[in-house]
DNA sequence: GCCAACGTTGGC
DNA sequence: GCCAACGTTGGC
């Protein structure tokens, strides 16, 4: 039987990467995590095929801003090894690398993007992990009931 | 720019 | 293995 499609909510902060940048290359590998809870996830969790909620962090206006998917199944991270990458982890061992990262594809951009301070309206959305106070993980799990909540408020706003 | 909330590191 | 010090994230 396959496997349940599972849904998940990626943070960026915009000047860095934004979903005009993820629209426009239309692929793009999601390095940098350094994190374990983060890395446990996309190693462990994420799968091809499952749905990505993009949000802009940090940057005023903070939103959800579009979709992506997930396109590749995770691998090691090859910044992790190049010593001129900012992400450079000199501890990590190529025969056991320590970090790894999936592959993500554009979906969507949402024609008005969700506000934060909108989400935080919406009742299906009073456990949603981005809207708890000291949250900061920056891929994360989002239930299927916040996703069709997320994806109907984005519907009525087109 | 501030700073609370975390996560990691390293001395012991 | 504890935990203080330090570094980072990210909302405000």
């Amino acid at each position: 039987m396959a496997r349940k499609k599972r849904y998940w909510l990626f943070k960026s902060e915009p000047n860095v990467y934004s979903i005009s940048d993820l629209e426009r290359e239309g692929e793009t590998i999601w390095d940098g995590v350094r994190n374990y809870q983060a890395r446990n996830l996309m190693r462990d969790e994420m799968r091809v095929g499952d749905e990505i909620l993009f949000y802009h962090s940090r940057v005023a206006p903070m939103a959800i801003v579009g979709r992506a998917k997930i396109v590749r199944n995770a691998h090691p991270d090859p910044s992790q090894f190049d010593p001129e990458n900012k992400y450079f982890d000199p501890k990590s061992d190529p025969a056991d690398p320590r970090w790894h990262c999936v592959d993500i594809g554009f979906v969507e951009r949402f024609e008005k993007p969700l506000l934060r301070e909108d989400l935080k309206k919406i009742p299906e959305l009073s456990e949603m992990m981005l809207l708890k106070k000291g949250s900061r993980l920056s891929v994360q799990p989002v239930h299927a009931k916040e996703w069709r909540a997320i994806l109907k408020l984005a519907a009525s706003r087109c």
